[in-house]
DNA sequence: CGGTTGGTCTAACATAGTTAGAAGAATTGC
DNA sequence: GCAATTCTTCTAACTATGTTAGACCAACCG
């Protein structure tokens, strides 16, 4: 019962530091924004020098790779606790409200999300499949809403990127924009309840 | 007749230049992207050297900003080149059509003048009061529809910058969201309708 | 205990934006 | 027409940053 190590000691050694490094970057990220992060701050945060930093990462954008991982994790998982009351106004509602507060929580990860913005990174498509599997799981639940348009949930999502990337382009902080998550809703919901009511007599939907 | 000379022919000759290298950082920018222009690039297509821009711009931002302002002319003269119909529906509809057409004919514009992508860059007061005044035009239209609510006019910007930043961030050069112009007008405008009654009922409007 | 592996370091490279200061060209003033 | 001034461009160099090479040292393994 006293062989093998169950434990890789090295390698959870390895994880811990790996996780102290973004955690120093996400750190740096919050003060100086993404593009202020630098390899030698953020070494100098976790007491080494910048080269050391490649036993860990392949490069720097491999750093952003890795925090983009965890803020899709999060991203996810908040998605996949969101509780459906079957209302689908409430819902729509719950779920809007759920983008628009994850991205003004920490706006720093809701651009390196969601928008296109550090020049050269591209998430790998392991990380990129996280936040894939986020919006399959929006798609599903409007489908199972009765609206199963395509363009409706483009349209949705649409909506909800644009008061969010409105609300930080011109008025950081704020809350002119996000403030309008209800109506939007309701605008949303008024318009697509008459297509899906067609639909339906149609027997098109289930 | 023949005194002071009325030309200033040096002025002319470092205006063509600064306009040069501003078409020359257009050029590297469509084919390497925004954060793909170095000066070392710029300075080159021009015949120059890398400092030798510094007697034209202060820094590699006033590029930038040269370029800002340019677009928000652009801009601003596509805007006020709109000619209402007086039919709320289509003027909607033209508006945002445009805009999204604006976005669409030239990414890398688009990028500059409604995204914060550029590290460090912010367009100067002058440049930005540009865009401003585009803003403050189209406010001034829907208000002659009859839409007065502010929220109204942030809805609506919001959901053609929404479309937009989807269109360009998951399918760039597809049209799977700005094909949703149309039905998103309807949306907006079935939306606003009923209220605008209700408040021109109640004497609110004019 | 000796060899291997892994982590850290210093030194250095390439590419950036930017500055200093010299040299040359164009313009202006007498 | 020439001298002084101003403008333009250059080379050289500085700083900052991501990254690589190679040495050193400690920890682990047989």
């Amino acid at each position: 019962m006293l062989d093998q190590p169950t434990r890789d000691r090295r390698a959870e050694q390895r994880a811990r530091t790996r996780a102290e490094i973004i955690e120093a970057a996400w750190e740096i990220a919050r003060e100086s924004g993404l593009a202020g992060i630098t390899l030698r701050d953020v070494a100098a945060r976790v007491g080494m020098r910048a080269p050391s930093l490649y036993s860990y990462f392949d490069s720097k954008n491999a750093i952003y790779d890795a925090m983009f991982a965890e803020g899709a994790r999060d991203f996810l998982a908040g998605v996949e606790a969101l509780t459906p009351t079957g209302d689908p106004l409430t819902d729509l509602r719950n779920g809007m409200r759920f983008y628009v507060d994850f991205a003004t929580a920490d706006p720093v990860r809701y651009q390196l999300l969601f928008q296109r913005t550090i020049p050269g990174f591209e998430p790998s498509p392991e990380s990129y499949a996280l936040a894939v599997k986020a919006l399959e799981i929006a798609r599903a639940e409007l489908s199972r809403l009765g609206i199963s348009d395509p363009g409706a949930l483009d349209l949705f999502t649409a909506i909800g990127a644009g008061l969010t990337s409105q609300q930080f382009a011109n008025e950081p902080g704020g809350d002119r924009w996000t403030r309008l998550v209800d109506p939007a809703t309701e605008m949303f919901y008024a318009y697509v309840l008459p297509r899906q009511a067609t639909r339906r007599a149609k027997g098109e939907g289930q």
